[in-house]
DNA sequence: CTTCTTGGATAACGGCACTATCCAAGCACG
DNA sequence: CGTGCTTGGATAGTGCCGTTATCCAAGAAG
């Protein structure tokens, strides 16, 4: 197919089209000649995969880049290549070290770690971006006078352990290793801000139902 | 204090609590003369609750103010007052209603408020942003193949629900309304990155656990 | 008195996701 | 065989947004 088509089928403008691929997020048409390119089903769901992640996800296009640049390296294991794909993942602005909230929240998240019998992710301690966001969320709401201690974290950690089980279990239900690693980066992309709605969801349910609409 | 000590105690500069002022996200200081203005504990609080909103909670400065401003306004009750709040949050692009994916994904939404038995939530179908936010994720995801129907959503959201009422348990241990309407919005708003970013630890660790590093 | 600091107004900056404009090379149709 | 359309590539421009820099006149400080 052309690019008009590309464009028509997916529902992204030719220029964006066009855009991504001078970025490097889709890979060339083959070229018929000089002013003609033939697209394939790839790169319809390339695209379809890059708009999810740009719109669902929220990703910058260069982080896009990134993650796919990961997914498709099969030099690696799934889980580093899973790992490298969530380290490239937006993060939280590199906290102040010297900070005292920031070294208390570093603390408890540390001793999360170790009430949950998290060990490979202990290895990652201070180094992965998850475990930095949670320190500076942690530290945020320390600074705003919340006594959000790890008793209030380790439930939640527990939730979304067990989210992630469910979001695992499905990778495991994927035909193919490549369809396997797309799977996994997916469900840590996709799926968060489908949590998250869910979490506003049950919260407006959860509050109606306490307090009423009054 | 001076606008400089709330600098230097918030870790702000002033140029950008300067900005901040104009924008409206905080009140200004009390006028002591035309060149002075004198700024209290309360003034750092709500700048600090800025700045976890715009940093931690990456909230566009225009939805922190809206955010705010329905946190301020206390004639409504707390269910109204942390709908407004969750409805100005940051939303993702209206789908197109045409759109066979975005359609059948809205079915499932649908279908899943009544398995979950949310009868207040139901009510918001197709205007809470939330819902949106997740037909346009489970749309995205039926577009790229998957098939995640109503039985994958379940169980997140039964989840999602738990960590809901672990917020609203947390809430209402608070002393006052104000507080708990504070506690409430912050709740859904620094809540949700610390929830991704335990998704994502937890993710790394599950992966680390079946597949190993290799 | 002079030098520094204050807060307010305004303009400028840098990043980012697109989008619009040109262009020369092909194709399609009467 | 033209004439006008479409193609893909290159380049520049746009709009938004969070932030920062520049001015300024009015006070404070030594």
């Amino acid at each position: 197919m052309r690019l008009t088509e590309l464009s028509e089928r997916s529902g992204v403008s030719t220029a964006t089209i066009k855009y991504y691929l001078r970025e490097g997020l889709l890979l060339p048409g083959r070229e018929i000649n000089r002013t003609t390119a033939e697209y394939d089903e790839g790169h319809l769901r390339r695209l379809r995969l890059v708009r999810a992640m740009v719109q669902v996800g929220r990703l910058p296009v260069a982080t896009v880049k990134e993650v796919l640049g990961h997914v498709d390296d099969d030099s690696l294991g799934r889980t580093v290549r899973l790992g490298a794909a969530l380290w490239a993942l937006p993060q939280v602005p590199e906290p102040d070290a010297e900070d005292a909230y920031v070294r208390g929240a570093h603390e408890e998240v540390e001793e999360l770690l170790r009430t949950l019998g998290w060990s490979n992710a202990a290895l990652l301690t201070s180094v992965s971006p998850a475990f930095r966001s949670l320190v500076v969320a942690v530290a945020a709401l320390r600074r705003l006078g919340y006594d959000w201690g790890p008793e209030l974290l380790v439930d939640r950690a527990r939730l979304m352990h067990r989210a992630a089980v469910l979001d695992l279990d499905f990778v495991d239900t994927q035909p193919s290793e490549a369809e396997r690693v797309e799977a996994a980066v997916l469900g840590a992309i996709l799926v968060e801000p489908m949590l998250s709605a869910l979490h506003r969801l049950a919260q407006e349910e959860e509050s109606a139902r306490r307090y009423g609409f009054e």
